[in-house]
RNA sequence: GGCCCCAUCGUCUAUCGGUUAGGACAUCAGGUUUUCAUCCUGAAAAGAGGGGUCCGACUCCCCUUGGGGCUACCA
């Protein structure tokens, strides 16, 4: 046996990495991290019709990016190709439905499970049945009371498809300690019969979890709260094969906003992938995400990944269900945005202005970013509004005028920016530089008198980065041109 | 319908029987400021309802209500 604790992140490979199944990897990364043991990833793939090609690169993709790093399971190597690592592979379940299958009629043997022929077709009509007699549905044990053993191999011998179905003790009760819940209780005579095996020859998840976490030690599943009704399912089904469940902690789900459901591919961009493209930083959505669900317990709130897994206890997990706000996300990924250095800023932006790339070079976007970063709240937030950096501006003369300044005000103030500016040489053409002289020049008690103008007719727009700023990245040449033509445009 | 989970400001949350119910986002009002943003100050904003238990309940128990989840040969 291991001492070690052994914690495992085990999606689905159907396409994407959901927001909510990044917090579920990050919770069992975090405890792992925190108690020194070991986290694996395992792919749950024994769905045929759901399987998407591409999936599981992307799953460790979006992983990847998050920092969520799994040292045992499923690997992506330098050539892309999917491979695994670890003493309890394979982790990929479709490459062990040979071990389901001998547990599956281990368990048929031993009369805890039992080979069930009925039609998709009855099992409608039976749930139909019984769901208009408000009831449970559950499968009626029809199989298991009327076939004798001699009549199943004869059905089998005559390649009838067949299910295995786990035979559900119809008394008791079965009971768990909850990591995160507590004491909870469930009568097993509201349990279905549930398919073990299906009729491809593949698992279904219960089977296949309560084998491979065996198999593969798994100490504490931490897994969404959608999985709680079936845990006692998973419980009885450990007891028929005579080993120890793990704990388990079941997390709250994940909301959305305006539904306030279960947040789902249907309510719009809820892939890591999605978070990505949008321009959001991994420490903002990591230390984001973190907190829907989890608290210290303390008052921070920003923490980096490291930070997480020092402060993370399973205790302090939460029970209720969370909204996703956007707007705090919004706002810690503008923290971390102004965190970042403007190198390392600048390079993240890059391609959000793919666009404008043959006018990127040599450090222009280093200069655009330092100006622009205190104010953006993703990296996309680089592509709104800044197209003056790139193209003389769209220039609209009523909105040159500050507050109500006269037609000759305007021309002076103009004029003004204009002698200041080519007072300043060329090698002198620096930030500080620029922004001494102007405030030198403008009447403290009125600077909007000289600074509107000139800030409108370099980006042409009401709201922006201050005039010195713009000037400086857009250099002396380009501002001097916009000066000039506001000026004439203004005469008009 | 059946089974299960949950319940403090609009949102994320603190409170482990005794607090002016705290923080953060968002909102609003000020300040800095040419505008925007940043930053700083401040304000408004919550215990779903009803029963118990207790000297005392947001906190413990029960009921109601509300919300959510599950109810597949999907996970």
């Amino acid at each position: 046996m291991n001492s070690k604790n052994r914690v495992r992140f085990a999606p689905s490979p159907t396409g994407y990495l959901h927001i909510g199944g990044l917090r579920t990897a990050l919770y069992n990364f975090l405890y792992a991290k925190k108690t020194k043991g070991e986290y694996f990833l395992r792919i749950e793939d024994t769905d045929q019709k759901r399987f998407v090609p591409g999936a599981i690169e992307k799953l460790i993709e979006s992983l990847k990016w998050a920092g969520i790093m799994h040292g045992e399971g499923v690997f992506v190597d330098e050539k892309g190709n999917v491979t695994e690592k670890g003493e309890y592979g394979p982790y990929i379940q479709s490459k062990r439905v040979g071990i389901y299958q001998k547990y599956a009629h281990q368990l048929v043997k031993e009369g805890k499970a039992y080979y069930c022929f009925c039609t998709p077709e009855r099992l409608d009509s039976l749930r139909a049945v019984q769901e208009k007699a408000k009831l449970a549905p559950a499968y009626d044990k029809l199989c298991l009371k009327t076939y004798s053993s001699e009549e199943v191999d004869e059905k089998i011998k005559n390649g009838e498809k067949y299910v295995i179905r786990f035979d559900i003790p119809e008394t008791g009760e079965t009971q768990f300690e909850d990591a995160v819940r507590g004491k909870m209780k469930f009568v097993n005579k509201n349990l279905d019969d549930y398919v073990l095996l299906k009729s491809d020859g593949y698992p279904t998840y219960h089977l296949a979890h309560v084998v491979d976490d065996h198999l593969m030690e798994t100490s504490l599943v931490l897994r969404a709260e959608e999985w709680l009704p079936s845990t006692p399912k998973h419980i009885l089904l450990f007891e028929s094969f005579g080993w120890d469940p793990p704990q388990y902690g079941h997390l709250s789900t994940i909301l959305n906003k305006d539904t306030k459901k279960k947040l789902s591919k249907r309510d719009g961009d809820v892939s890591v992938e999605d978070f990505q493209k949008k321009g959001y930083l991994p420490e903002a959505v990591v230390n984001f995400i973190a907190l829907l669900g989890w608290n210290p317990k303390t008052e921070q709130e920003i923490f980096s990944l490291d930070a997480l897994a020092e402060e993370f206890d399973v205790a302090k997990l939460n029970k209720a269900g969370a909204i996703f706000d956007l707007e705090k996300l919004d706002w810690m990924n503008g923290l971390y945005i102004r965190e970042k250095n403007i190198k390392e800023l600048a390079d993240l932006c890059r391609p959000y202005l793919e666009k404008y790339k043959d006018k990127l070079s040599d450090g222009y976007l280093e200069k655009i970013v330092s100006v622009e970063r205190e104010r953006m709240k993703k990296l996309s937030d680089i592509a709104e509004n800044t197209e003056f950096y790139f193209d003389s501006p769209e220039m609209d003369a009523k909105i040159l005028k500050w507050k109500d300044m006269s037609d000759e005000d305007l021309q002076n103030s103009l004029a003004r920016s204009l002698e200041i500016f080519s007072g300043i040489e060329e090698k002198n053409w620096e930030l500080n530089n620029i922004k001494d002289k102007l405030m030198e020049a403008a009447d403290p008690k009125n600077r909007g008198e000289m600074l509107w103008p000139l800030r409108v007719s370099l980006t042409g727009k009401e709201k922006s980065p201050s005039p010195w700023e713009v000037a400086w990245v857009i250099g002396k040449e380009e501002s001097t041109k916009r000066i000039n033509w506001a000026i004439k445009l203004a005469k008009i």
